[in-house]
DNA sequence: CGTGTTGTTGAACTGTCTCAAGGACGGTGG
DNA sequence: CCACCGTCCTTGAGACAGTTCAACAACACG
């Protein structure tokens, strides 16, 4: 509760670090986010990019009068943009666990992208690929029952968050109940229930934010999605 | 029943039609649907980008075991991606009317946009707004009754398709009921019995597959993301 | 160790689904 | 023009998944 000070997405920001991790990323703006931190998407139509350089971030919607959405989930090499948030749903991003995003100008964008289409095309890329990803999670909201529902979202989570050790998976849990029910559209005592019901059938365990999948077949068996999201998945680590 | 016959992205198409409508529109593949015909999306990885010309389509998933989902609908300016559905969502894109599609594939897409940058502005404004779109429909199937969620569509359908006169606004109904159903995550046995509340209500009267609504305003106070669909589109109008 | 927050569980309630029956069209052929 | 058909839509009664509210347990933090 005490250091969710929003930051809007035009207020200051630390300056670049030219060193970065994997990938060849051009340096914009490194953006540090501490755990809880809120990045405000809707201010001004300037429609920027980011790029999810470690962490975890979830898309949130507040519309007055209704109860706060998580729209979806960001992982490392996630792009966002912007303008995928129209201003009246009231977006903001926010810091699942400790995050650094790097954020783009678009006419900075074009500059880059010009004199480097290969990252260009990574930009491309990491869009289609957060692009079909929406596309799963609309159809387990509209189509998957909660047990479902919650399959595809560990399934989701497992893929991008797990270490896989012969067939059995675990990971740290980023977000809480609360913003897990909000993500599945599900209320959190309906998902507690849920979650205790899987938990007595030994198809997940949970201890200390850490949770493991001893089974992932058995998990994918519950997942409408899952084969779905695991092609999507490997097609960001194979090829490139 | 009689004109179904799936036709694969690949297939022949017939050959393209310089003199296009609105918009400086650079000739793809022109493809000419029947109502209720079908485009395979699923089959081969070739990313290609459609463009709808005129007529209103749906973007249907179909999953093994399960029932059909409609993820989304597209109307005359939109662009839709390939990439944007898994493969193994199964999608297709489904004729709601006849409609006239023109199609790119990636390396000729390259090209055109090379050699015209209006152009590529133009597709690139089209996605954003349909992904703008998208995460209005997520919202709203997450987070919406059975008679909001209704509401968010008559609001969509509206827009794009009726006319206003006087603070009412009339269109012709491009989808089943079922069709309607398999959008809003909803069994066609519940749709009914809202349409039919809403029918006695006076918010709206369907004859012969127009409906009206009397009072917009109306409409729109039931709709929890009627204002944001608005500011939407208003966009797509206004500049350029 | 309190104290506040987050998660769990029970019991009653409600919206949506299911199944089944009946109604309204829209076309076709006598 | 009517009788017939198929398809799509409507409506009721009962079942069920998910919600609500409230109480309590577990945990994290100072």
């Amino acid at each position: 509760m005490s250091d969710r000070s929003p930051q809007s997405m035009s207020a200051t920001a630390r300056s670049q670090n030219p060193d970065s991790t994997a990938h060849a990323v051009i340096p914009g703006v490194l953006l540090p986010l501490r755990k809880q931190q809120r990045v405000l998407l809707t201010q001004k139509p300037a429609d920027h990019i980011v790029l999810v350089m470690t962490g975890v971030l979830m898309v949130e919607a507040r519309l007055p009068e209704r109860d706060r959405q998580v729209l979806e989930i960001l992982f490392p090499g996630d792009a966002y943009h912007t303008q995928d948030a129209p201003g009246l749903l009231g977006a903001s991003l926010i810091a699942a666990t400790p995050a650094e995003l790097q954020r783009y100008r678009p006419e900075a964008l074009e500059a880059i992208e010009r004199s480097n289409p290969e990252f260009r095309r990574r930009l491309e890329s990491a869009m289609a690929h957060r692009s079909a990803r929406r596309t799963l999670h609309l159809a387990s909201m509209s189509g998957a029952s909660g047990e479902e529902r919650l399959a595809d979202f560990l399934v989701e989570i497992g893929l991008h968050l797990g270490r896989q050790v012969q067939g059995s998976r675990s990971f740290d849990m980023p977000l809480s109940r609360e913003e897990i029910a909000d993500y599945l559209a599900l209320n959190p005592d309906t998902l507690s229930r849920i979650f205790s019901r899987m938990k007595s059938s030994g198809v997940i365990s949970i201890s200390r934010g850490r949770a493991t999948v001893p089974d992932w077949p058995a998990l994918m068996r519950l997942s409408p999605f899952g084969a779905a999201q695991t092609e999507l998945y490997e097609q960001t680590r194979v090829p490139a």
